[in-house]
DNA sequence: CTTAACCTTTACGTCAACGTTAATGTGTGC
DNA sequence: GCACACATTAACGTTGACGTAAAGGTTAAG
């Protein structure tokens, strides 16, 4: 179980204030099953919950860094949140064979996450090293003018 | 000048074997200008240089890691290529005022990019660490299960 | 009880980044 | 010199990720 339920649900539009998303977005996201059909008012209104905006956020977060499709990214947040399943569903449940394969499985698909960000995260960092001696070059040359334009009143 | 020009030239079918890409999209890359237009034969044959295949593969690389529409990324890699114009075209010729001008420019453009870098990189590490953690999990999982299976022959 | 500001679904529009086909020209091994 | 594999442009098609407009239901304020 979470540690404080939290009982806020957020109209459609106070969700996409704070996520930064549009309506139309949070809709199609629901309608491609990268977010879970949330619960609805009597008058058919969506009502979001803090859960349901944290996952928007992270989906943000790694829409940007990640740069997956939205696909991808459904397999990867639903890898994600697997987590307390197989803490509690599967831990005390079927046989040990049985949860030996599905921790295989689920490692694999850890594995593979892994190696895709650490790819990128080779690239980020070379292009990061560049960038940061290109800004030196910068200053530099900017030394080497300034130096040689003694005269200003 | 580069250290020991290479004169091999290459065919649009070489170029997409030897960068993953596609005939199609080596065009297409050409018509945004995203790629310089290669030299042609008398028949009018695209003929690649191994520069444009680096710099195809340096598109691949940053496209995969940045995520970034091919737009941004004919700014990005053009900024990246820029150095040696900086160091040659500009640097013995104008005036010191117009020179510090354009180096203000260029290097807030590679700020710009290093925010932009940095951004994604803190997210990247954050899900790589996630990810071993997550991995770590398993792997003490897998060692609870193995442990009380103490039966087998 | 009405009205304005929300919400709903449905459906067509759009833009980037290509894929695919067609009609045509080129270069090469026999 | 003739297949045949490879190239060209032009043009239309597709897919993902939404935008936008239409036609209506819902709810809070006065």
């Amino acid at each position: 179980m979470t540690t404080h339920l939290d009982e806020s649900l957020y109209r459609i539009e106070q969700v996409a204030a704070r996520t930064g998303l549009t309506k139309r977005t949070l809709r199609y996201y629901e309608e491609i099953g990268l977010l879970a059909a949330p619960s609805r008012t009597d008058g058919n209104y969506r009502l979001y919950t803090e859960a349901d905006v944290a996952r928007l956020e992270r989906i943000c977060q790694l829409k940007e860094a990640l740069g997956l499709t939205l696909a991808e990214l459904t397999d990867f947040i639903a890898m994600e949140e697997a987590r307390d399943e197989i803490r509690t569903t599967f831990a005390e449940s079927a046989d040990p064979h049985e949860r030996l394969v599905q921790l295989d499985r689920a490692d694999a698909i850890a594995q593979q996450q892994l190696v895709l960000v650490d790819k990128k995260l080779a690239t980020l960092q070379a292009t990061r090293v560049a960038l940061l001696e290109r800004l030196a070059r910068y200053e530099r040359h900017r030394a080497d003018i300034t130096d040689h334009l003694p005269a200003q009143p």
